[in-house]
DNA sequence: AACTATTCATAATT
DNA sequence: TAATTATGAATAGTT
């Protein structure tokens, strides 16, 4: 809209966001009003804020009389007898609820084929509540194959490195039996500044 | 709005109001859905024609769902008991269908943050497909890091042999002054047996 | 909360 | 009905 088009998701600063929310709710609102009257329509909107704080229209009559009407025609269109029982409509609820779950577990199995990595299929409702240590699962399977590629071409290196010092260690051998003199031992075996392999942690996170 | 500005009343033209009764109806109805992904809040928009025709919007489950939300919170504010049958029982379900939604989208949000890149809150089945450009991306990122923490070791070790070589350099180079004759430098060059220094992969698991 | 620079929505027109 | 376009509205970022 203004000052640089904006990304259709969830804004992550908060400050931003209850702005925003507050605005556009009041033009969304607005333009229900509008469309009300220039159309002859009625309508309702209902906002739910994150908070649960509710923020409702309705252009005609009470909200109460909107949603009936709306009930009876929902109940119509689905040839459903006046079985609005509550218990039936919130089972409708619940499948919905359901499905957009299976939505999202979809997704988080979806992402673990990609890893390439075995996946957490299984992920049931009473399983979700580890979600950040399976994350961090994930990224420790990351490591362990960056890992595995890795070794190889440190193993290179140290054997490369322990042949050398064997051939240095021959060498020196020869000189002393030729010699019985070697002047450069030292700088040979001890290496000024031990040579660090160690792999932190972080370093892989 | 635009070719002058409209009078903010009942369009007389039938086909005029029709034309804007579908135009305003959908720029309503992508306001809301707008509005619900921006400030993550949960909107129901019902809107009911002259003809009694009905369009709706539910973001998050179902209208009926919404509606009873809606009812809840109104009867919460107006002190009215409830009553704890089967229907409670249910309500309790979807409270808890709600919250493990709430749980997965944070999941997301999470991933993506470490990720560094922006967010996929809102993830409908449409934006699932680029999920795998952007795992591919968070891994390119570690891999990344790794790297760049793993080239200094690997820089130490070839710097140790290079002054092993070095060594080497000099130390055949005495012996060549001294006899004239170097057997090894075959063996110095070729291992019989590579030094075994396996990293498995599940050391870092 | 007020102010713009922009983008967006849409009324009129084709 | 479906595009196009000129114009008014909405609003994101800023003060």
């Amino acid at each position: 809209m203004a000052r640089g088009k904006v990304q259709m998701r969830r804004i992550e600063n908060p400050v931003h966001r209850q702005v925003t929310f507050c605005k556009r709710r009041m033009g969304l609102l607005k333009k229900a009003k509008e469309l009300s009257v220039l159309c002859d329509a009625d309508i309702g909107v209902i906002v739910i804020s994150p908070h649960g704080k509710i923020y409702d229209l309705a252009t005609n009559g009470s909200m109460q009389g909107l949603i009936e009407r709306y009930r009876r025609t929902y109940s119509e269109m689905h040839g459903e007898s006046s079985n609005h029982n509550k218990t039936q409509i919130i089972k409708q609820e619940v499948l919905a609820l359901t499905h957009e779950i299976d939505l999202l577990q979809k997704g988080f199995r979806y992402m673990h084929r990609e890893n390439g990595e075995n996946d957490i299929n299984h992920m049931n409702l009473d399983e979700l509540q580890t979600l950040e240590n399976n994350l961090e699962m994930w990224v420790n399977n990351i490591r362990s194959q960056k890992m595995q590629i890795i070794s190889r071409e440190f193993e290179m290196l140290r054997n490369k490195e322990a042949m050398l010092q064997a051939v240095n260690g021959v060498l020196e051998e020869r000189i002393i039996e030729q010699n019985g003199i070697l002047n450069f031992s030292n700088m040979a075996m001890t290496p000024q500044a031990p040579f660090q392999l160690t792999m932190e942690r972080n370093y892989y996170l």
